[in-house]
This record gives C-alpha cells, sequence and structure tokens, in this order.
RNA sequence: GCGGGCGUGGCGGAACGGCAGACGCGCUGGACUUAGGAUCCAGUGGGGCAACUCGUGGAGGUUCAAAUCCUCUCGCCCGCACCA
C-alpha cells in the first residue's frame, strides 16, 4: 500500500506499460461492432495548448467509454503538418528548414500528447506533409482532375499580401485573411479551382441526413451554400446582343426602370466603346476593383454608378430601360447583372433615390395605393400585382411562377436555382504544401502527371527568402520536367495545394495509413467509416466540414468509397477561456498544459477540463478548480489505496432483497452513480455531471467509511470500489489504472467491460415527497415509495400540519404526482 | 440588417413543466495537530429571532405548478453580411 498519490511516479510508468503491451493497438478484424472516435487533427505549431488539450480529453473519454462498452474503437492521431507558419518562420528566422520545423514540433507535440495519457493507435499516425501521404493528396486531385472537377481559370481572387498567396473564400472573414488578419486585396489571376458547386445542392439536401450534427453548425453551412430560387431573363440590347439577369422577384419584372452591371461584367466595355463617356467609366472601373474586398462588399459603402449610355429592352412590356454600372453588383454572383426595380427593392430604391431614376411600382398590399413619390422606402413585403400588363390583379405570390411560365414560353427567360456558394480555390502561391500535380507542355498543353509518377516530391534544397515568390518558382529542378504525354520539355505547375485539401480525407487514410498501393483499402473504409463521432472546434463549422463533405460526395460518386457523408456525430466544442477572455500571448492569460501536467499530473489536468463546464460551452479556466480536482484524486487516493487487496473478500455482493440500512443505501448509491454517469456520458455528453456524479459516489463513500466494521458488508464496499474504479478510468486513465491494481485486480482496467447497474438496486423503499398547497412547499412526509396516487392523496389530507393549513378554505384540487408531490390547490 | 446562442448564488455550473442552486470552488465554524495554506466533520442565495417571505436579465401570458412553454423587451457572445 502507498499512502500518497505520487501521480508523476504512476503516470510515467502507466504510460510506458501501456505503449508496451501495446493496449491501444486496434485491430481492423474483429467481432466486435465498430466505433470510429475521431478528433481533428492538429498543425503542429509548436506545442499543444489548452483547446487541444480540451478536445482531446473528451475524444479520449468517448473512445474509452465505448471501447468499456465492448466496441472495437478506431481512435487514431496524426498532423495536419503542412502549413505557413513553418515556411513563415523559415523566411523569418532562416535557421531552420519548414520540414524540420515540422518535424520537431510534431515530436514535441506526440510526447505531449502521450503525457496526457491519450488512448490513440500510435501504429496509424499519419502527417499529412510526408511524402507517402500527399502522394495521396496529389491522388486525389487527380481524380477530381479527370472527372472534370479540377479546372484552372483566370479571375479575381482573394490576396492576402502578408501571406503572400491566394484564399479560398471560406479562408476570408470580414474582408481579412483570417490567419493573420492583413485587409485583402482582390488581384486577376489563373488558379485552380473545385466545382463545390456542382455539388452545392447535395451538400444542402444532405443536411438534413446529419441529425447527429448540431443545428448551428447546419444553418452555418446552410447559410453558406445560400440557395436561392428566382429566374433568369434576357434583356435584349438596343445596339444588338443581350443582357441576362438572375432575379428572385420575377413578378416584379414590369417594375424594371433600370438595368446594372457589376464594374466587372464583360459587357461594359462592349457597350461603352466609342461613347462619350467611355473613360470616366473605365476610371471608375478601375476605382472599384482596386478596392478591398471589405471595402468593395461593405453594406456601409455608398453605392455609385454611372450610365454607360446604352439601353436594353424590357422583353414583357418592351419599354426602353437605361443600362449604368454601379458598385453595388458583384460579378461573381448570379450573372454579374440585376434588373434594378427600385420600388420593391430596398437597394435599388436607394439608388434610385440618390440619382433620381424612376421608380414604379408593381406590388402593393390589397386594398392600398402606394405612392412612388411618398416611398420612404421599398415595399418588399407580399400584394397583388399592378401595372403589370396580363398579371395584375395577381397576388405576387403566384406571380412568381406565372410571370417564369410566361417568360420560358416566350423564350426570354427561366426559372433558375442560384447559390452563393463559390468553386473552392485551392492553389497557393506557398512552398510548405503538396505540390499540384500538373505539367505544362508547349505541345500538350496542361498535362496531368501520370499516377504512377506521384508522388511530385517537393524539393528540400531551396532558399526562403522574404520576397513573395514562391520557392519552387526559383528551383530549376522543380520547374524544368519532361511531357509525360510527348517527352518534350515542359514546365511544372509551381503553386501548392490549400492544406484543407490534405485534412478532407485524413479520416479515410487512417484506415490504411501504410498502404503504398493505394490510397486506403476500401474493405476496411467499408469496415470502419463513417466516422462515428468527429469531436473539433466550431471555427471549422464552414472549412473543413464542408470540404469534407464535398470530397466525401465525389469520392462516392466514384466508387471510391461508399458512405456518402464522412461524419455521422458532430461535437463541436468550446472555447477555453481565462478572465474571459480566449488564451493568448498578446493578452498574456496563456495557461500552459505542461505547466499544469508537471504541477498536478495529466489525469487532474483532464478531470477538471471535463468536469469544469459542458463539452460545447466554452470553459473558463480556473486555478482553483483543478486543486479541487487533484484534492479529489488525493481523496479517491486516500480512499480505495488503504484498502489492499479488496477481492480476498470474495464473491459478489448480497443482492439487495438481503441487505437492509446502510449497506442497502451504499450498494442503492453504487448503481444509481452507474446509471448517472452511463446516461450522462453515453447520451447526452455531459460530462461535467457524470464527474459529479462519481464525486457524489465518493462522498458516499466516505460516510460509508465512518459505519462501525461490524454493521459493513465487505461485498458491498468490494463493489462500490470496483464500480467507481471503473467509471472514473475513461476520465482519470492513470490513477484508476494504479489503483486497480493496488486492489488485488489483474490486467488493465481499461480492457474491462462497463460496469450495468442493477435497477432493482435503485430502488428506495420509502420516499419523501413534498406536500404543497397552492404551488408552495408546506410539508414533506416520508411514504412507501410504491405508493398509488390515490393513495398518496388521502395519506397527505390526513396530516395534521396540512388540516391546519388549510383551515376552513375550500379544497378545490388535490393533484398527486407519484414519486414527486401532492400540490393541493384551496381556496 | 439577417441567422444562431446565452443571461440562474461571491465564482464555474446543476435542475424529464413538479422541493431552484446537484457537484466543485470560495467563505464560516468545529475536530485533529507543535503547526496547518494538509485532512476530516458541519454550515453556506437574500431578508427575518421566528412563523414566513423574496428570488433564475425585465414585463406580460399559459398552467394546479414555469429557470424550463408562449409573446414582447433589454444585455452579452458567435456566424453571415449590397448574394439581386
Amino acid at each position: 500500500m502507498k499512502d500518497r498519490y505520487e501521480f508523476k511516479e504512476i503516470e510515467a510508468k502507466l504510460q510506458q506499460k501501456w505503449v508496451q503491451q501495446d493496449i491501444y493497438v486496434v485491430p481492423d478484424s474483429s467481432d466486435r461492432q465498430k466505433y470510429y472516435c475521431l478528433e481533428m487533427f492538429p498543425y503542429p505549431s509548436g506545442k499543444l495548448h489548452m483547446g487541444h488539450v480540451r478536445n482531446y480529453s473528451i475524444g479520449d473519454v468517448v473512445a474509452r467509454f465505448k471501447t468499456m462498452q465492448g466496441y472495437n474503437v478506431l481512435h487514431p492521431m496524426g498532423w495536419d503538418a503542412f502549413g505557413l507558419p513553418a515556411e513563415n518562420a523559415a523566411i523569418k528566422h532562416g535557421a531552420m528548414h519548414p520540414a524540420q520545423w515540422t518535424m520537431d514540433n510534431i515530436d514535441t507535440m506526440r510526447a505531449q500528447l502521450k503525457q496526457l495519457g491519450l488512448s490513440y493507435d500510435w501504429n496509424r499516425e499519419v502527417a499529412t506533409c510526408h511524402p507517402g501521404y500527399y502522394k495521396w493528396t496529389q491522388w486525389l486531385f487527380l481524380q477530381l482532375y479527370h472527372h472534370g472537377l479540377a479546372y484552372k481559370k483566370k479571375s479575381a481572387v482573394n490576396w492576402c499580401p502578408s501571406c503572400a498567396t491566394v484564399l479560398a473564400n471560406e479562408q476570408v472573414k470580414e474582408g481579412s485573411c483570417e490567419r493573420c488578419d492583413s485587409v485583402v486585396e482582390k488581384r486577376e489571376l489563373e488558379q485552380w479551382f473545385l466545382k463545390i458547386t456542382d455539388y452545392a445542392d447535395r451538400l444542402l439536401a444532405d443536411l438534413k441526413k446529419l441529425g447527429g450534427w448540431p443545428d448551428k453548425v447546419k444553418i452555418m453551412q446552410e447559410n453558406w451554400i445560400g440557395r436561392s430560387e428566382g429566374a433568369e431573363i434576357t434583356f435584349p440590347i438596343i445596339d444588338g446582343g443581350t443582357i441576362t439577369v438572375f432575379t428572385t422577384r420575377p413578378d416584379t419584372v414590369y417594375g424594371v426602370t433600370y438595368m446594372v452591371l457589376a464594374p466587372e461584367h464583360p459587357l461594359v466595355e462592349k457597350l461603352i466603346e466609342g461613347k462619350p463617356q467611355a473613360g470616366k467609366i473605365r476610371k471608375f472601373v478601375q476605382e472599384v476593383r482596386n478596392l478591398s474586398e471589405l471595402a468593395r462588399t461593405s453594406t456601409e459603402t455608398e453605392k455609385v454608378g454611372l450610365f454607360t449610355g446604352a439601353y436594353c429592352i424590357n422583353p414583357v412590356n418592351d419599354e426602353i430601360v437605361p443600362i449604368l454600372v454601379a458598385n453595388y453588383v458583384l460579378v461573381e454572383y448570379g450573372t454579374g447583372a440585376v434588373m434594378a426595380v427600385p420600388a420593391h427593392d430596398q437597394r435599388d430604391f436607394e439608388f434610385a433615390r440618390k440619382y433620381s431614376l424612376p421608380i414604379r411600382v408593381v406590388i402593393q398590399p390589397e386594398g392600398v395605393t402606394l405612392d412612388p413619390d411618398a416611398m420612404t422606402e421599398a415595399y418588399e413585403a407580399e400584394g397583388l400585382m399592378v401595372n403589370s400588363g396580363p398579371f395584375s390583379g395577381m397576388s405576387n405570390r403566384r406571380g412568381i411562377t406565372a410571370v417564369i411560365k410566361y417568360l420560358q414560353e416566350r423564350g426570354l427567360g427561366e426559372g433558375r436555382v442560384n447559390y452563393r456558394l463559390r468553386d473552392w480555390l485551392i492553389s497557393r502561391q506557398r512552398y510548405w504544401g503538396a505540390p499540384i500535380p500538373i505539367v505544362y507542355c508547349d505541345k500538350c498543353g496542361v498535362v496531368p502527371v501520370p499516377d504512377e509518377d506521384l508522388p511530385v516530391m517537393l524539393p528540400m534544397d531551396v532558399a526562403f527568402k522574404p520576397t513573395g515568390r514562391s520557392p519552387l518558382e526559383d528551383h530549376a529542378d522543380f520547374v524544368n520536367t519532361i511531357c509525360p504525354t510527348c517527352g518534350g520539355p515542359a514546365r511544372r505547375e509551381t503553386d501548392t495545394m490549400d492544406t484543407f485539401m490534405c485534412s478532407s480525407f485524413y479520416y479515410y487514410r487512417y484506415t490504411s495509413p501504410r498502404n503504398e498501393d493505394n490510397a486506403w483499402d476500401l474493405d476496411k473504409v467499408r469496415q470502419w467509416l463513417p466516422v462515428d463521432q468527429y469531436i473539433g472546434g466550431v471555427e471549422h463549422a464552414i472549412l473543413h466540414l464542408l470540404y469534407s463533405r464535398f470530397i466525401t460526395k465525389v469520392l462516392c460518386d466514384l466508387k471510391l468509397v461508399d458512405n456518402d457523408e464522412p461524419f455521422t456525430n458532430l461535437l463541436t466544442q468550446g472555447m477555453v477561456l481565462k478572465d474571459g477572455a480566449k488564451m493568448s500571448k498578446s493578452k498574456g492569460n496563456v495557461v500552459s498544459p505542461e505547466d499544469i501536467v508537471a504541477k498536478y499530473g495529466a489525469d487532474t489536468a483532464r478531470l477538471f477540463i471535463l468536469f469544469a463546464s459542458p463539452p460545447e460551452r466554452d470553459l473558463e479556466w480556473s486555478d482553483q478548480g483543478v486543486e479541487g480536482c487533484y484534492r479529489f484524486l488525493n481523496r479517491v487516493w486516500r480512499l480505495v489505496a488503504p484498502l489492499g487487496n479488496i477481492l480476498a473478500v470474495g464473491g459478489t455482493p448480497d443482492r439487495t432483497t438481503n441487505l437492509v440500512g446502510v449497506n442497502k443505501d451504499m450498494r442503492r448509491m453504487t448503481h444509481l452513480a452507474i446509471k448517472k454517469v452511463t446516461e450522462d456520458v453515453g447520451n447526452r455528453f455531459n460530462f461535467n455531471t457524470a464527474v459529479s456524479a462519481i464525486m457524489e459516489l465518493v462522498n458516499a463513500m466516505y460516510q460509508y467509511r465512518e459505519v462501525p466494521e461490524c454493521d459493513r458488508n465487505a461485498g458491498v464496499l468490494r463493489e462500490a470500489v470496483e464500480v467507481l474504479l471503473l467509471l472514473l478510468a475513461p476520465f482519470a486513465p492513470h490513477i484508476t489504472e494504479e489503483l486497480w491494481a493496488l486492489t488485488g485486480h489483474e490486467g488493465s482496467i481499461h480492457a474491462r467491460s462497463w460496469p450495468e447497474y442493477d435497477p432493482e438496486a435503485t430502488i428506495e423503499d420509502e420516499i419523501t415527497i413534498v406536500v404543497q398547497i397552492n404551488g408552495r412547499v408546506r410539508d414533506r412526509i416520508l411514504v412507501p415509495a410504491d405508493i398509488k396516487p390515490d393513495v398518496m392523496r388521502e395519506l397527505v389530507m390526513q396530516q395534521e400540519k396540512v388540516q391546519e393549513l388549510i383551515g376552513d378554505q375550500k379544497v378545490i384540487k388535490v393533484i398527486p404526482v407519484p414519486g414527486k408531490l401532492v400540490n393541493i390547490v384551496v381556496k
């Protein structure tokens, strides 16, 4: 028996033992039902932070709990190892190659994860920067390319001047780079895109299948995809040609008083050519193009526009309509052109008022006549159509479909669905990423690298200079190559892939991490996928989670996987805060996991983080709270360690029927704890209340310990101890393993089955019920637990105190609630 | 502006529509000690000696009964933001 809880010694010893005995290695084939528990793999930024500790502590409880419940649990870990910080460090300090920097960080962080006692199968570890991994990132790109889902296009893209690379729309937050906060610029560049828009409808529709995802995340994705129904309408231009617009309000087409093109619209140049205002408009277009993303799209920006000098014809009423160019129309959305209906669109209204453009009412509420001159804002609500030719008098709701039908029949337009989602820009002008496996040949054009030539190796011998140019461009041996088709001289693509490409399939690779011939073994993917429980930060609600869903759907269509969604259940954990703010170096409120583990041990750190708050909520760090958890583990130690071998007492505890008094009570507490912890961990992921239930069990055991030994039942005590350790094992794996051995048990506690509760043991003979009069608690009485409602009612009414309190008031109603209370309504 | 979330003791947080505040922290008192910032025991929402009474951001409502359901409102946090 040891009298002190020496966490340092215990944790180090057991971590070593677990590795030696391979207890967390998962077999691919097993009689047990599969369970894939996955946490978002980290970027190896240096050291673990508390957010990681929280993420992985949650995952570890789930994995261990499911293992104890009899599942064959896949619980892997790896590294999202490509990315800018490694390269920036090389440029800034020059001393270390990004590969070295990354590998060093991985070593540090792996050691930290091991110190936390997390139950990963380390045999499956992957690092996305390893050629054996990024070969498959490139292969995935080629799969998309060969199926027309990867294409190169010149367009205005988001450019982060500080990161010296382009970004995907998803990586721009309020006009700034989500990584470094620099203001993002627009640049006209030729870049590689993935056709995620082809999957917009399915990505949206299948959100319905994701019952195990938080609504919040699904709503965010829904908004991001941004589906809207409407029509495309074609307006002939007087001097020839046409303008096509997208509108969600075809019912207002008779109210069009002008047309607006985005400044970047290709028609603009044609329309103004040779016209007197051409110079002014060119200047305006240039000004708008130079604006930052934020200034360009902000609702605050004043609406500015110019008349092109050209006119088109409204096809439904043959009216002549002027064509304008204005900054509030976005070239990327719809057709980049808008039919302006100032009476029924607030933006058009403001613009029309500013430039004194005509406003024509075509929808108004029944019985009301809207006066365009008197209107102070657009009327965007429902109503009856007016001034709308054959449609006048129709409800605008019906008008939407009627106008579409009318347009369609005359070849003037058609119904149309538009999405806000844009294609995924994956090119990055940076070195530390997976090279895009494409070759440019003067003769053959764009040539994909054949699968057998993969991986396209990232050269190691490059210079890192703060030029803003990718080092790959200056690496002659990399750039100059031979065309795989004709054998002639060719140049390699020097852009690398967005790291979200690397992380969009890693959960498949875990099933076959060392397979050199295929990205994965389909049989293994079939066996393990989809991921049963995915856990990570909500910051990936759109980015990683949307990309992964997209890639999974593509892979499913290509019959490379069977599942069409990757993650069945999703848990998004909250942030770890200190003093009400996110931990950050600049705020100086960072608590280092290393320090906490050194001072209190991994078990305490894990327990605190799980106890302090439910997982999806933000967690306020508290040094005193940590202290409390440390005290609790010491309390467990002092309770259990002195008992020594408890197996000697033999046998299982007596059935409840044979127990009385304190022994029966103790056994009930034990089984109630099993019930509560099983439900809290299994059904709701409320680890905080699960821990508090374990604390209550410990408190009850301390009480029980005060009972004279002659009155105690050794079997009851033994059961309580075993249950306590088993329930606590997923949370605090080291101390429970040590105490399991100290109390005489063979083998690892982590290989034991989760305890089941005996419903009979949880039943009390007598319970206290509350007596309410008019809803206020007035008395409590002890009654048999299985009392019938009628008996309850009678019993309560017989109480002297109750009679006194009622006095001469009239009893109107008596409501007995079995097991809880009786409410007497009097007047 | 639109969408989502959250408001409960001194603090973190508990409460299938049924005793508000489990559990932990902190605090108070006691025990054990040469000692206690260890440990164990007891107490701890406000007011009141008490019977009682007031209490879940605020105002209404539904109900025998509301932190919980409904309506309005205030405050904070997050996401999207000229998407036609």
